[in-house]
DNA sequence: CGACATTTTGAGTCAGCTCAATCAGTGTGG
DNA sequence: CCACACTGATTGAGCTGACTCAAAATGTCG
């Protein structure tokens, strides 16, 4: 896979929530791409930093994280192949987050000076990136309401929903089965719940019969099911092509 | 106060972050305003609602919110005058949540169609708003942390230092005390805590000597003991000028 | 086969919840 | 000026979902 299809994957992720025109896409290909490849559990970017670049995620999965009080950390976002996760360090270059990797993970940095030049050249190049951060704060409105709110069971089975309807938008996932690389720690820490208690969890919620879990491959028996449990409604992604199944 | 003035609210708001140029607030001042009131307790737009409009903030306090499961509600931000809490809406019209009142308001109803010729015909307005949508998906996250990670007397304190860094920064407080005109139960609602736990944690923060708090009138008495117990640090606000006192 | 990471389970504790009163402040009408 | 109504703040008494600590079981991989 050459850098020409590293772009494609951002136009994809882009044109889940509305088709960019020929010029624009032209325009997105030329962007530079500076490939890096991190380990599982490293940094990309920390809090503090001022960015000059920011980076498509282009194989592995990242995510956006804070640490708190005695060292705890509250995972904010996940972001998949073609997420640029700090995009909005264009406008607001100084980071007041870290972003890290949680598998092995293949980005592509890009200089501001580039991207800035777009956005101010092409409204419409704009308001997608405008769009994509949009569609994050939408996210990150059901999370805290989750946290707020839900029971851990919910909460659990609403993050898998969300997950497989992220992977299956950019055709990870046929929607009943994918690949979560994630640990139930990791699980635990974006959901604001202790490890164990959130093992058990799981654990009512696989004997329910709503999913199967091998490993890091997850599977949907119901559902419907699974959403109920969730209070699962797809509408706050903004994708255009609605719920798997 | 004519509608001039209200704008100026805007300008003021947004320069809190970023001063603007003579030509963009000479391009802002243009914009027309429907000017309406509302009561304490009223919606001002509903989830599923399809804008054409976006609303400025003019007087009085706006929060934004999402029902949850048996009719719990989930206060995911305050909006203070000046924001225009719905300048999402230009890019993604479907509401995926509620605006209501939290006092008596005065908005100023603004139509999407001159707000989206401004922002295509000046990238530093379309910068400035796309700005303060960034500004506060970090405070989502900041939220999201301290609903996931921090105890209720954090949380409550955290939420106090908040409100009144951003009161100063529109000049509604002189960072020391401000008016929070709020109930127990919507503050509450904000942390994704009970009203009895909050009640009881409050008093315990006002034994502590922190802070006083008469009526909606809250004094702080000592900033940085207040801030430490909250692990606030005003960087998430990405304000030019820093912390109150 | 180790060595290490992750998952699972058990036991005990506690922060935060619900239910149920009571108290205080603010209007309103007579 | 007082009685009544209402909303919001406060307090008390359990209850329980979620946490911590600790250990055992199960992968996983060189």
């Amino acid at each position: 896979m050459g850098k020409e299809e590293y772009i494609s994957e951002l136009i994809q992720k882009l044109e889940t929530t509305q088709p960019l025109g020929e010029e624009e896409q032209r325009l997105l290909r030329q962007l530079p791409l500076n490939i890096r490849h991190y380990e599982a559990g490293q940094d990309i970017v920390r809090e503090g930093e001022l960015a000059k670049q920011c980076c498509l995620v282009i194989g592995g999965l990242v995510c956006r994280y804070k640490i708190v009080g005695e060292g705890q950390r509250q995972i904010i976002s996940l972001h998949l192949p073609g997420d640029i996760p700090d995009i909005h360090s264009l406008v607001l270059p100084r980071m007041d987050h870290n972003l890290g990797t949680l598998t092995s993970v293949t980005v592509g940095f890009i200089p501001h000076e580039p991207v800035r030049a777009l956005t101010r050249s092409s409204f419409r190049i704009a308001e997608a990136f405008w769009r994509e951060t949009l569609i994050e704060a939408s996210i990150y409105r059901e999370w805290m309401v989750g946290i707020g709110k839900r029971p851990a069971a919910s909460r659990i089975a609403h993050f898998l929903c969300e997950f497989i309807t992220k992977m299956k938008a950019i055709g990870l996932s046929d929607g009943i089965t994918c690949n979560l690389p994630m640990t139930q720690t990791e699980i635990a820490d974006s959901l604001g719940l202790s490890t164990v208690h959130m093992n058990k969890q799981l654990r009512k919620i696989r004997e329910t019969g709503l999913v199967r879990i091998r490993a890091s491959r997850i599977t949907v028996l119901n559902w419907s099911g699974l959403c109920e449990l969730a209070e699962f409604d797809a509408d706050y992604l903004h994708l255009r092509e609605q719920t798997p199944s």
